[in-house]
DNA sequence: TGCCAGGGGGCTC
DNA sequence: GAGCCCCATGGC
């Protein structure tokens, strides 16, 4: 059985192993933006799907219309004290480690991942974090709790360069109407067979993308979901560049980087805290 | 190669 | 309250 994560029933995911099961450092870990705080805890909106969360009792329960969906959302079949195991030679990092540890690396749809990095260059996480509410709430599907879903590819062709403007989107909008008409193109499991040279290569084709967002995309998007793949923004850069070369180069090579990234970006971004 | 292009929220001082 | 920066990228 497994010790993470059950489905209970039809509505209900029970998260038992809280050590590997942080609600609030994955809620500000940066790879998930459309969710509310209620009074007890958080609902969560991925592509077309929405749970209410919170934690109790020593468990998190997730009550949703769609346990399948956000138990792989989660990844709660996967046991990340088998990842933690290989850390050991990351020490420096400890502290970050430490506050970060229950985060989980989440499997977002591709194409909300995409559009919503894409939208975060060179932005602030809570502005752009309303623009991905607006265009949901102007062209997604209205939920049954009154919230809207992510748009999907078909209802995002209906947006203008104006309307991507209008909703926040900057000079990002050109990029993004760019970016839709070439997504409509993708074949997507044919990404899945490139190594993650070619992949990062590949995904920078879509206009908007490069080298950042790629490895975002590489990291966050569930149908990719590549651990060793290192998303360097300003809050990583600083902390590479404070850091010595022997240290760096552990770091860098770890398979599992994207995971310490993770911990990394919360621990400085969020917690403001220097490594 | 270096510079420029939205806007606004939050931070430092 | 001024000045700076933000999960960068593409075009010139």
């Amino acid at each position: 059985m497994n010790r993470i994560a059950k489905i209970i029933d039809n509505k209900t995911v029970e998260v038992f192993d809280l050590s590997q099961f942080d609600l609030d450092a994955i809620m500000h870990s940066g790879q998930v933006f459309r969710y509310f705080k209620t009074q007890d805890g958080y609902t969560l909106i991925a592509g077309a799907y929405s749970a209410d969360i919170k934690e109790n009792n020593g468990k998190v329960i997730i009550t949703t219309e769609s346990p399948d969906f956000f138990y792989e959302y989660f990844d709660l079949n996967t046991d990340y004290n088998s990842y933690k195991k290989t850390f050991e030679n990351v020490k420096f990092l400890q502290n970050a480690i430490s506050a970060g540890g229950g985060i989980r690396i989440l499997k977002a749809p591709f194409f909300e991942t995409v559009i919503s990095f894409i939208i975060s260059a060179n932005n602030n996480i809570k502005r752009f974090t309303k623009t991905l509410n607006i265009l949901s709430e102007q062209f997604g599907t209205k939920l049954a709790n009154g919230l809207y879903a992510f748009p999907t590819l078909t209802q995002l062709e209906a947006a203008t360069e104006d309307d991507f403007k209008a909703f926040g989107c900057g000079y990002r909008a050109a990029y993004l109407v760019k970016a839709v008409k070439q997504l409509k193109e993708l074949d997507l499991t044919a990404l899945n067979d490139l190594s993650n040279d070619r992949l990062i290569k590949a995904l920078q084709k879509f206009c908007g993308v490069g080298p950042k967002v790629a490895a975002c995309i590489m990291l966050f998007s569930g149908d990719l979901h590549k651990l060793d793949s290192f998303p360097i923004d300003t809050w990583i850069d600083k902390n590479l560049q404070s850091m010595p070369d022997f240290q760096k180069s552990i770091l860098l090579n770890h398979p599992y980087k994207g995971l310490l990234q993770q911990y990394i970006f919360y621990y400085s971004q969020h917690l403001r805290k220097n490594i």
